[in-house]
DNA sequence: GGTGAAATCTACCTAGG
DNA sequence: CCTAGGTAGATTTCACC
């Protein structure tokens, strides 16, 4: 199980994954070698995933997000097969939800611009056989972003 | 702007940031000193945010993820404030996005069981003087997990 | 918890277009 | 003059004590 200087150790790695080993220790207040050893047994039991760059999707062009919510007219499982597809080929689908309910998907997704979104929408997501219905949501502003995990 | 040799750097760090500058060189036909120095370039250009770790979610015990959106009754700046507030108070709750139409909000929340998620729904949420209406949605599955922003 | 060898990063230097 | 490749000193990591 994880003490209380494990917990702090993935937050602050989960906000900056460039700490050395020797400035998790100064937060730790641990030794280097104890903080790098604990580094090391986190990601050996699975803890930490990967690690990543967040990149500015503004800086990118990317001044459109939207959450686009999906519903499939048809449930069989060849529909959704091919919906999944579909979704990963999409670059501007960077993450898909399954949710409860019928058959409900949540995407998210990254445009240049209005124009980007509308002809995912209408052009791809519409056209596929299996869509019955699409709504999406553009985001204003986010407000709370990427938190550490509560842990 | 960036060239081709850029964005294939953008992707790869986007999913493993933890590549060294050797194995960079490999990936993108360069010696090691400039895929360095085309990463401090990026970074100096703000296209990297940060790097972060990204944990597992299960591994921790957090094994219900929800999207919950959140309409607020009331729309001056106070309540929107205060409701932002109660937001950054709540670690469940990693990611809050303002949205289109009237005062609509989406919270992406992780909890340890559907327990946690209904107490935090029923008497945090709907506690809160402003808010109107909340409806969750519980991830089933995500087939598609923060892939690369398409540059 | 500490230490040292190995790996890695990065500032500087040189060469070529 | 700008971009690419090489090198060496400094930093960081990690296996061992």
């Amino acid at each position: 199980m994880l003490d209380d200087t494990d917990k702090r150790l993935l937050a602050a790695l989960q906000q900056n994954s460039h700490l050395t080993t020797q400035e998790l220790s100064d937060m730790l207040n641990l030794s280097a070698s104890q903080a790098g050893r604990r580094r090391q047994r986190l990601e050996a039991e699975g803890y930490i995933r990967n690690y990543t760059a967040r990149l500015d999707p503004a800086r990118l062009g990317l001044s459109v997000q939207a959450f686009v919510q999906v519903q499939l007219g048809t449930h069989g499982p060849d529909q959704s097969q091919s919906f999944a597809r579909l979704v990963n080929l999409r670059p501007e689908i960077t993450s898909a939800w399954t949710l409860t309910g019928d058959a409900d998907y949540l995407l998210r997704v990254y445009c240049e611009d209005l124009s980007a979104l509308n002809s995912l929408i209408h052009e791809v997501l519409l056209r596929h056989e299996a869509v019955s219905r699409v709504q999406s949501q553009i985001v204003m502003d986010q407000f709370k972003q990427d938190a550490p995990l509560p842990t």
